[in-house]
DNA sequence: TTGTATGCGTTATCAC
DNA sequence: GTGATAACGCATACAA
């Protein structure tokens, strides 16, 4: 080596205690020189932490589509992370897996190398959050609420729902349907929202109104579209984006007009709907700041905070023409 | 412990050599009642591998459209590192970023940590391969092909760009025009996919009617499509999705009839491309495919291949109607 | 300001 | 069939 011992050349290099100019240029020179890399193996050995998160996310294997709001909370969670100097493991399990072996999320976990997890839970992650809270491995939930009150960042499902009914009320929408999931608290909120505006609006809700389904895929938004149509709804809230176009392929396919005759507006906002006819009216999710505030508070968890926080994002309406055409004297903006 | 020595409990753990079945059970029994888990740490410190691989895509902060095509190829790899009992990173970069301090990629790989690299490389990536190379570390490249004859898979660009041309043609499309990028080989062989094909066919190409440009963007699509018209184009491949949307954009606000006065087809296909109007024709990369491909790959070669492979997949046409009217006689299907 | 020595949890080599 | 024990590369407590 240069001379130095190993202590020396460590302080050095990671400027944990004071070192000479000296010796610290002859460290630095030699490092770069030889190509002196850190083994993160022996670091992680050591410190008992990796630097490391993963985050997990649901991913049946047919029905990708509904993953693409997901890279967008991948990439705010990358964005923090990088910010930190962490790295990130994206691992996915199958919602729909017979979860008797307590799936395969296990893997990544029982390895104990990540500090930290962010979960995206669907309908039956109870045995995976508790497996982690088991580990005593520091979490937060995204997207959808656990059952307890872990530390957890969501959008503000029930207000965007709500908003997305009373737009179209005000576009003088009265038989407004509701096509959307069970299970995710994310479904229930949005279903939440839409009865709680119906009631504020003093609006029936029809029980034939209402498709409730538990798996998302444009064949079942297309039943949901052909059940609404049949109980006379005047307008749709599709509370799932590939359910959206299931609907709206369905009225087109019946020769309905959108939105003169049935209104339309859809959850999650991509540039491509403004291309569609009409352009689609949906609520938009914060996905990118939803990942990037998940990865901030478990980045503040692993610093030491050990009190949970529920984080809930603001929707906004996108407001394009599917929802309706604004009555006279009426604005909508 | 259960009176049996270390060595006997790893070699009970990990079936390395023969223990009495007697043992075997104590071990087991023991190691679940006090929720044994291996450190990866250790192991990876000891065996100098961690069975965990990265993929690098690049990643302007703004332009976030372009990656949904990279989340099927994430899924597509996840598979395969799963049915492998391998982890995944991800990581990203910025291909605008002043590639002066090589970028952060260093830092998922100065850790070296990871047994090997899926790398998209962007135009200016000489650097990035270089020091993966430097690293010894084994690679693969993804969509897009490197300088040298480094293993990579890719989708046969030119075939598609060319079959987007001829299938335009066949509507008695004439004056077809592209719209495309430059820098990445992926850019360049769907550029010259579209001359192959014009030449073929001897169809004049005017260069007012090509429209090359370093970024990609909704409003850059707009210009190009923009330009094309003046040039008048009675039909356009666009080699980029986000381009053709905006393309697309500038023809509807032109009032321009797609595709009786101007065909159009672009590239990567997505479900909802049905949804437009007209639904749009597209040349259709098998993204998750692209990754299991990529993975198993690598995969080979973290087993000892170390022959150079170059995989390109096929491409295929999603004949919808936005590409121009089949002539009378003729049949597309 | 610098050096010495120990241990993190494994695997692997050797001896028994 | 089993048990000591060294080594992997680093961080750090303790001395100097």
């Amino acid at each position: 080596m240069t001379g130095l011992s190993i202590a020396t050349v460590s302080h050095a290099l990671n400027g944990t205690r004071a070192v000479s100019e000296d010796s610290k240029e002859r460290v630095v020179a030699a490092a770069k020189a030889v190509g002196y890399r850190p083994n993160l193996a022996a670091r992680m050995l050591r410190t008992q932490k990796s630097n490391t998160i993963a985050i997990i996310i649901p991913s049946d294997t047919n029905n990708i589509n509904a993953n693409y709001f997901y890279m967008d909370v991948i990439m705010g969670v990358r964005r923090k992370m990088n910010e930190s100097q962490h790295e990130l493991i994206v691992s996915t399990y199958d919602p729909y897996a017979s979860g008797g072996k307590s799936s395969h999320i296990a893997q990544v976990l029982q390895k104990q190398w990540v500090d930290g997890v962010i979960l995206v839970p669907s309908a039956g992650s109870q045995k995976r959050i508790k497996l982690i809270q088991d580990m005593n491995l520091p979490y937060v939930l995204l997207d959808r609420r656990g059952a307890d009150d872990s530390s957890c960042v969501t959008s503000d499902n029930q207000k965007g729902a709500a908003d997305a009914v009373r737009l179209m009320a005000s576009c003088g929408k009265k038989c407004i349907g509701f096509i959307g999931g069970v299970g995710s608290t994310t479904s229930r909120l949005r279903f939440a929202g839409y009865t709680q505006a119906m009631e504020e609006l003093g609006l029936p809700m029809e029980e034939s109104r209402i498709f409730l389904c538990p798996a998302f895929s444009l064949e079942v938004g297309e039943r949901g579209a052909e059940q609404l149509l049949a109980a006379s709804a005047d307008a749709i809230f599709v509370a799932d984006n590939v359910m959206m176009m299931g609907a709206l392929r369905h009225l087109k396919a019946m020769n309905v007009a959108v939105p003169e005759e049935v209104g339309i507006v859809g959850f999650d906002d991509f540039d491509w709907m403004d291309m569609l006819s009409p352009p689609i009216t949906t609520i938009k999710q914060q996905a990118y700041q939803m990942g990037y505030v998940a990865a901030e508070l478990l980045l503040r968890k692993l610093g030491g905070m050990d009190s949970n926080e529920v984080i809930v994002l603001d929707t906004s309406l996108v407001i394009r023409q599917s929802h309706g055409i604004p009555l006279e004297g009426t604005e909508n903006r």
